[in-house]
DNA sequence: GAACTCTACCCTGTATACAATTATTTATGC
DNA sequence: GCATAAATAATTGTATACAGGGTAGAGTTC
């Protein structure tokens, strides 16, 4: 009747959210113990959780000193712009093989839904939820279950640098996702590959900066 | 003094090596009891390695039921293939534009010691050994952690079926991974892209064989 | 003979206890 | 006063216990 979820994936999913938006600060020590008391549990459930945390790159783990938030720099969060764009370019030109001109006009489709529902006034939160989903649904059609795979997690690990580029940009870059889109409707893999490549890297130049801003945010009170 | 390694740690590398091999059957059910008292050591510990594994992709989980190796059909291991191919072809890139002269002249000079070092009679292990080796150093001089990671997670993943590929060729193809080392040596993105696109592809046709092979493998005795 | 049900067993999910290790505080010597 | 060392506290690592749910097998009905 109630949830049919266990409580490691529910604690799972609270402290993915956690690390994700960096509730834990950089490198901060997560202490077990007080971790399952605030969730209602005991430490087995959590430990469990944090070691599937940690093994998707969201957490750090030392032999007997526990479990930390993992590490923001610009350079870890260029690499993970840059592994974006290795997985979707290459997934990009897979599209163009592979899906089908339903496929490509439904994710237009999307688009043009999305630029609809989302103004000036929508939240960080729901125009990086927008800007995910664009580049999930994208991915799928490519037909790689690991390609997706790998995004969402680079996503989930990008996001709270994303939801301060968001705030500061203040709308999803639509026009950059139509132009990726008229590529893949046309069929023309290097055009559709340039595109998003070129859309990936304007928002990579903004990293370092956007990492200066969650530091101040993240250790300034208020 | 003894090992510092802790039980887990130590748990986890055992049974990682037993997925990674399809000790454990494709999709069969793994018995936490039995796998303890096997380690010897309590279903604690093996739970948090199983939980590791599970979120590297190499087991699944399902709530109440536990844990199961990964499934082993083509299609699966082509993804893997493809994802290889987006992180790889995407690293060359990178290694072009940011690794050093010598860094590519160390690259040569592995290959070429491991040229030297096996030969026919080697154990299809050490044959795939040493093209983990190259593909891995290779990506290293990308510069991007996340990248390595990545393909450090599809290379294991991939491992048992490279084994067939390899116990039915006999040799590492050094050849082709000398056309990529030379077209770094030049500074030539395009053609080392492509030699590595062509090595990936050549290597993925073997596949669906590979796991068909592996079946039998698996499945008859001797 | 096949399908269904009930029962008994087995296995997973979680809590708890305790040992071993790490962190912190207090004491001590220079 | 600072560094070092010892003692104490806190935290992790692992084992074990037990409850709840899943699984398989015997028995029953059609």
């Amino acid at each position: 009747m109630a949830t049919s979820t266990s409580s490691v994936d529910s604690i799972y999913e609270q402290v993915r959210v956690m690390a994700v938006n960096f509730d834990f600060k950089p490198e901060e020590r997560i202490n077990e113990g007080t971790l399952a008391t605030r969730l209602g549990a005991s430490r087995t459930p959590v430990r469990e959780a944090l070691n599937r945390l940690s093994a998707e790159g969201f957490l750090t783990f030392q032999t007997g000193r526990g479990f930390f938030n993992r590490a923001l720099n610009p350079q870890k969060i260029l690499d993970l712009y840059d592994a974006r764009q290795a997985v979707e370019c290459h997934a990009v030109r897979l599209v163009v093989e592979r899906a089908s001109d339903n496929d490509i006009s439904a994710l237009q489709g999307y688009l043009d839904a999305s630029t609809a529902l989302v103004n000036k006034n929508s939240t960080p939160e729901r125009l990086v939820e927008c800007d995910e989903e664009f580049h999930m649904r994208l991915i799928e059609l490519s037909g790689n279950a690991e390609l997706s795979r790998i995004l969402a997690n680079l996503n989930a690990r990008i996001r709270y640098i994303r939801l301060i580029d968001m705030a500061k940009r203040g709308l999803v870059n639509n026009h950059q996702h139509g132009e990726v889109v008229s590529a893949l409707a046309a069929r023309d893999a290097d055009r559709a590959v340039a595109a998003m490549h070129n859309h990936i890297s304007k928002r990579s130049e903004e990293a370092t900066e956007a990492v200066r801003i969650a530091y101040s945010q993240l250790y300034v009170p208020n």
